[in-house]
DNA sequence: CAGAGGTGCTTGCGATTGCAAGTACCTATG
DNA sequence: CATAGGTACTTGCAATCGCAAGCACCTCTG
């Protein structure tokens, strides 16, 4: 029998669904892969815009000034893609974006003639010490405040089972 | 006293620390959140330039090709768009890279001259059911392996909860 | 059935990205 | 101390993205 469904071939979701099954057995981790995908993306976005319409600073940038801050204000370029999950190139031109906007400086790393250190500036430290709080209640009101210790105990050990170790750049 | 850490100001990263337990009590849900944001970058990387070498195909078209699928070989432009949380003129130039490539095809909505249909070709079903078993076994081998029934299954509770119904594009 | 406003999609644009190649510097070897 | 090879970072390039504006079509109202 054919079922018209799409005319030259048959049932795609069908096939579809078959091959699914086939590699993941009894669609095992379906749920909570599409849940990771869309829990990932659509917090991401909303706190982009959160932070940029509240305080001017793109999530991005501000990722990178909190990193420093909380290494005391100052990193090689490598250690801060590393931490931004970044490349080194983007970072490159990240750091040159901020430096632009006078957040943060650059510097030549003591001892190493090709190492470049980069500090926040006073500006900067005054800049990510106003944003933190804006950020952080936005990852408390779409994050935090929705689980309980159990789940967020969970989360976190269980999340940090599946964190790949991949340079990134 | 000065501590000379960093010239002008003090301790930054003691500032940081301050402001991140004033509006994060306790410091709840931070391991949460840094997992959270690790894992899903790190998995996304690794899983896209496994699928790239194995298959040739990125993981955002085979994304689009396998939403297809699961539909049953067609959907509007924007239910696609919604599928694969891209932007809709995103989508727009998705589709056109895929239609060169012979793997979709776009139709007039019946019924709607403003609508467009995207419909996998034969040869997309046939890519889609070749790449479907690779891309399945990474999630697999990084995410799903490495879980037991129980984390999985939280896992999906909670990342439900604290996904954000937020329109893109 | 005319016109206002909404919806679906595409395009102009500016911004951003990663890769690969390039430059500058460091270090180990003989 | 010369040179080969590694590391740190930057830049050329091509690709991609989202936003905002634009176009085409639909629908509701009077």
């Amino acid at each position: 029998m054919d079922m018209h469904e799409n005319s030259p071939h048959g049932d795609v979701a069908a096939l579809f669904g078959r091959l699914v099954r086939e590699s993941l057995p009894g669609r095992r981790g379906e749920g909570a892969w599409r849940a990771l995908l869309q829990a990932q993306a659509t917090l991401m976005r909303q706190l982009d815009t959160d932070l940029r319409d509240n305080t001017g600073l793109r999530l991005a940038d501000f990722d990178v000034l909190a990193q420093l801050a909380e290494a005391g204000g100052r990193l090689r370029m490598t250690d801060l893609a590393a931490r931004t999950l970044l490349s080194r190139s983007g970072l490159t031109r990240r750091v040159a974006r901020l430096v632009d906007e006078g957040l943060v400086r650059r510097a030549n790393a003591p001892g190493d003639g090709r190492g470049v250190v980069v500090a926040l500036t006073d500006a900067g430290v005054a800049r990510v010490t106003e944003t933190v709080p804006v950020h952080l209640q936005g990852v408390s009101k779409l994050f935090v405040e929705r689980l309980d210790d159990q789940e967020l105990a969970l989360l976190e050990s269980a999340l940090r089972k599946v964190i790949v170790d991949c340079t990134f750049g």
